[in-house]
DNA sequence: TAACAAGACCCCGAG
DNA sequence: GGTCTTGTTA
């Protein structure tokens, strides 16, 4: 709405930039603005999340931090693989220097703005790091920053960090987007962390037109670095402030309103507010135990088509959340059992199974050569002879500062230590790409893909698979090659010039394309599907019904939660994002077993029901 | 070096 | 339940 108005009252669409955290409430924000101001302004809108907007800014300024401006976005796969060949490197025991734990640590001060520099010259740092028998976190830290840099690639938080250094380090740069910016709104500002309160901060430093939203209450992202008291200490921090308390929901019956406020009134650390609604009272909210996880699924979707069939509403009224994105494939199945249509969000995405990943891979490699971690992806695959050791001979020399490509390229001049036929195998294969990369000169991204696929051999490699996998593998394939067509074709209404790399920075910000409608017949019912979800995807929606599941200890709240100051309070604030989610009904449940890690353990109801 | 099998470890959440 | 690692063999 506010952006609805600023745009009745003499702003632009380009003048403003509106912030979010998830996908998921970016696309809706933005179809909400296209149905009150139309697709044309609402297109013109600075509007998504705070990575996606970030990075376009920094492929626009790129050459100003040495970055080519098709730099490569590392996802966490790619950057716990390249920790992990670091730890390696530096002959340290990954039993101590566990590869996912030093990528939190390492992601944690990015998320503080923690240079590798920073972190060398803190003492207390160190010392906990000497404490916790991880005295060589620095330098793996350090390592991995230069590592990320000569491979033209920047991780997720990079993607805030380098935004950081660009404005410090270039006033011009800094100055432009303040002046272009006149607008800056930003939605659940309580989950902000200390690099994107930083941005928001000297972005709006300027006009000094700031609009956040946030609920303390509902602040369920400290695990990523989120600071409550950027929303706390603004009022004291920037002055002229003013404070609207919005304490009427007008979205949840009082039933919902009241259940949400009786939990989260046994938080401790809270701002107290008194959260009324004015709507009837509403429908009781309903609780069923089931004897198991599989039971559960089929009662939830049991209720779900009562709800379709007999009480009138639409599947897209429906949305069920979930703690864990593996609670996902029970009530899948049971969904499929009974016809119902549904989308599932989050989880293994799309672009992270390996068929996916390998092409991506090739078409990272053609647009950015210095790419380590899609070159080791793809040197052997398909199959052509060069392995481990090969591999490990030439990361040897990298070390030294060149780039993967350039030694494959010609081993004979930098004395790598391999027969004729690797060597002829290592120049094969860096002709192969270099022969891509002309033809990206001249063909399209959906052209240019295809080819990649036919001279690569991953077109015949699927092929001779006769397993039952090898299919969905290459269908799989063909859904890559219609999402780029889709991608290409969409860019070229809209008149924009579309690159190989634009549709790389979309695959790997926006962690998956439209999730498809699973149990669809036809096309027309594709508008009509249960939602499923995480309660942290689901965070700025609503929904007509919402069911949560899976309400026990252990799961909700988590039992790692159990051991983090702080942790199970925010358990608690997620269960409370998760009820007020609901405007009209809302259906509770747990199992008193359940499958995890391949075995059924006993559950007990959450302390929280 | 490739292919396959057995064992280890794991996952809480998002961009 | 799945992926990733390690070991064995040709």
């Amino acid at each position: 709405m506010k952006i609805a108005y600023l745009l009745t009252h003499g702003y632009h669409p380009q003048d403003i930039i509106a912030l979010t955290f998830t996908k998921k409430a970016a696309t809706e924000m933005q179809q909400r603005i296209q149905q009150i101001v139309g697709p044309a302004p609402a297109r013109r809108l600075w509007m998504g999340t705070f990575h996606s907007l970030f990075c376009r800014i920094l492929r626009r300024e790129a050459s100003r931090l040495g970055f080519r401006s098709d730099f490569t976005i590392y996802d966490q796969s790619d950057s716990r693989s390249l920790i992990k060949t670091i730890i390696k490197e530096m002959e340290l025991d990954d039993k101590i220097y566990k590869p996912n734990s030093v990528q939190a640590q390492i992601s944690n001060a990015k998320n503080n703005l923690i240079t590798p520099g920073m972190y060398s010259a803190n003492k207390e740092l160190l010392s906990y790091d000497i404490r916790s028998k991880r005295p060589k976190l620095h330098i793996i830290y350090q390592n991995y920053w230069n590592r990320c840099f000569q491979a033209g690639a920047m991780d997720f938080d990079d993607l805030l960090v380098y935004t950081n250094i660009l404005f410090r380090d270039h006033p011009d740069v800094l100055e432009f987007y303040q002046q272009y910016f006149s607008y800056v709104l930003v939605d659940e500002y309580q989950d902000t962390n200390r690099a994107q309160h930083l941005i928001v901060e000297q972005l709006a430093a300027k006009h000094c037109h700031l609009c956040v939203v946030g609920d303390d209450a509902q602040s369920i992202y400290s695990f990523r670095g989120a600071n409550i008291h950027n929303i706390l200490d603004m009022q004291h921090k920037i002055p002229d402030t003013k404070l609207f308390k919005l304490e009427q929901n007008y979205r949840s019956t009082q039933n919902i309103v009241d259940a949400a406020n009786s939990l989260i009134a046994k938080n401790k650390d809270q701002i107290h507010k008194t959260i009324f609604s004015e709507k009837d009272r509403g429908s009781k909210l309903i609780l069923t135990g089931t004897y198991s996880d599989l039971e559960e699924s089929y009662q939830v979707a049991g209720r779900v088509q009562t709800l379709h069939d007999d009480q009138g509403y639409r599947y897209r009224d429906i949305a069920i959340l979930y703690r864990t994105n593996a609670q996902s494939r029970t009530l899948e199945e049971a969904l499929r059992k009974r016809n119902i249509l549904y989308r599932i969000y989050g989880g293994l995405s799309f672009y992270q199974r390996k068929e996916i990943k390998d092409i991506i891979s090739y078409l990272r490699l053609i647009t950015n050569p210095a790419d380590e971690e899609a070159f080791k992806r793809v040197i052997n695959y398909p199959a052509r002879g060069i392995g481990q050791t090969t591999v490990n001979k030439v990361a040897s020399i990298v070390a030294t500062g060149k780039t993967f490509f350039e030694v494959c390229a010609d081993p004979e001049a930098y004395q790598l230590d391999v027969n004729k036929g690797t060597s002829a195998k290592l120049r094969g294969f860096t002709a192969l790409i270099q022969h891509f990369q002309e033809l990206n000169a001249e063909l399209n991204a959906y052209q240019l893909c295809e080819r990649v696929i036919t001279e690569s051999g991953i077109k015949a490699d699927l092929a001779q698979d006769i397993t039952v996998e090898a299919i969905s593998r290459r269908e799989n394939v063909q859904e890559l090659l219609s999402a780029i067509q889709t991608f290409t074709l969409g860019a070229v209404e809209e008149g924009r010039e579309v690159k190989l790399v634009d549709f790389l920075a979309d695959v790997s910000l926006s962690g998956d394309m439209e999730p498809e409608v699973h149990n669809a017949d036809d096309d027309i019912k594709n508008s009509d599907y249960v939602s499923l979800m995480t309660i942290h995807s689901a965070k700025g929606l609503e929904f007509k019904n919402v069911f949560i599941v899976g309400i026990e200890e252990n799961l909700l709240p988590s039992e790692m939660s159990l051991n983090e100051p702080g942790g199970l309070e925010e358990e608690r604030r997620l269960l409370y994002v998760a009820l007020t989610r609901a405007e009209e009904n809302c259906y509770l449940s747990y199992a008193k077993s359940r499958f995890r890690n391949g075995k059924s353990e006993a559950c007990k109801p959450s302390r929280f029901l």
